[in-house]
Formats: C-alpha cells, structure tokens, sequence
DNA sequence: ATGGTCGTGTGACGA
C-alpha cells in the first residue's frame, strides 16, 4: 500500500500538478496540505478516489485521496475551543487510522503565531498520546513545519532561531518521536540533505538549499509493515511547482 | 551588497 503527503501550496494553483501525480504515481492514499480553499471540488480531480477535506478560505486546509472508502474520525484537533483554523484530518481506511496535518509554521518567532504552533503541537501530542494508550495503530503524515535535524537542513545556523528549527520546536517533535513513533523516511535513508522544500526565493531549488519538514510517522505496528520511503523530488522540477515535493511510503497490505 | 518568489485576491500578509 503506497501513501504520499504533499503541502500543494493553494490546490486551485496545483490542480493539475496533483491530477498528473495520482497519474503517474497511483498512490493508494494521498494527503495534502494547504489547499487554501473553502470548498475546491477536490473530486473532479480524479475518478479513481474518494476524497475527504476540510478547508478553509485563502489558508490552511487538507485532505485526502483514497482508492479505499474513508470514514471519517474527526476533522479538527481536540483541545482547541476558539481555534478554526482547518488543519488536521483523521480518518479510517483499510482499518488503518491516518490522520492529515498542517502544523502552523510559527513564524515570526517569538510572537502569537509561536505561541500558537507550541500550544498546537502540545494538544497533537496529547490526541496521538490518547492513541498510544488506546492502543489504535496509526499513521500521521503532513507538513510539520519541523526540521528534526541538523542533517535535514542546508544551513544549520541560518535556520537556529526560526520556528522551524529552534530547539523548543525540535524538543516538541522529539516528544512525538518519543510515544513509540517511526519517521518512516529516515528508516530508509540516513544521508544529509534530503530535504521537502525548497523556497521559491533565491534560486533554493537550483542550490538545492531546501529542509526536510515533511513527514510520515508510524505507530509501532504500522512501523513494522513498512517496506519502503523516499521523497519523490520530481513534482518540485515540474514548471509552475509547490514550493514542496511529496514523501512517499510503503506498507505491507493487511 | 541588495533583493530575490509565490498565492490570494487587489492590498498586504503568510510562507
């Protein structure tokens, strides 16, 4: 069973990127993030899959493809009464728990928008903490707007203070790694630079100055069903692209 | 050294 996670970056911008991908790929499951649209018609996209969203107008949103009928669990993290921002998706499918999400990126740090993204990954913690206890096998994949690593970034001291990187982030991304999760992508591949986005500025991608802020981590035995995970850098080459290229994996059916 | 890029929706703001 293949799974991929892509931030698309606006999916009115991207439709056609994403059709060509599901074309080329025929992934059994898809996330995206930052569809930035209330109500896109996700499912004229493709025939081939069902299709879950939640969205929101000029920011945020997700969803998911799926070649298998999707049930949905909930599409908003618990824990936040005023917060409606559209940014998490969990659903169940082949009797696999996934859940989709676009975690704040923080920026400018500190600030409000800091605040927000350590109080957001505090109650990600907690739903996935809830999980764990609970025994449900899960996989959880999307732009975490974290860079777990030195390794997972160009320039290590360029990125030191930004909310993508700064040690209180890491050690909140470290926390979720520390319930029993997989980052299935470093299972495969332990090298430096291989990174997920590239800014549209200064000519990253050429440099191939990117950062590795997409991810897919795994509950225990999921983990164990998996067979493959590579971040498929071609979409990012592609004329008009995302500023990020999809992760992709591989789990063992059933 | 400086400005440099997109997307949304038309003027900043978010990334």
């Amino acid at each position: 069973m293949k799974i991929g996670t892509w931030n698309v970056n606006s999916i009115k911008a991207r439709e056609e990127h994403v059709r060509r991908y599901l074309t080329d790929n025929a992934p059994d499951i898809l996330m995206v993030q930052e569809l930035k649209s209330l109500d896109f018609p996700l499912e004229k996209i493709s025939s081939d899959y069902e299709v879950m969203a939640v969205g929101q107008k000029t920011y945020n949103g997700v969803a998911i493809f799926s070649k298998s009928p999707l049930k949905k669990i909930m599409d908003a993290l618990p824990g936040g009464a005023q917060d409606d921002q559209a940014r998490y998706l969990e659903v169940e499918t082949n009797d696999i728990r996934l859940i989709n999400i676009y975690l704040p990126n923080g920026n400018p740090c500190p600030g409000p928008k800091y605040d927000y993204k350590l109080a957001w990954m505090k109650r990600l913690y907690d739903r996935l903490s809830e999980l764990r206890q609970d025994d449900i096998p899960f996989l959880i994949g999307g732009d975490f707007n974290v860079i777990p690593e030195e390794k997972d970034c160009y320039d290590p001291k360029v990125w030191q203070e930004d909310a993508l990187f700064r040690l209180e982030t890491r050690k909140a991304f470290r926390a979720l790694l520390n319930l029993g999760l997989t980052d299935a992508f470093r299972v495969h591949d332990t090298r430096a630079g291989q990174y997920s986005f590239w800014d549209y500025q200064a000519g990253a991608w050429p440099k191939n100055n990117g950062i590795r802020i997409d991810h897919v981590l795994l509950s225990p035995r999921i983990a164990d069903k998996l067979i493959a995970a590579n971040i498929n850098a071609t979409p990012r080459g592609w004329d008009k692209p995302s500023d990020h290229t999809p992760v992709e994996i591989e789990i063992a059916a059933a």
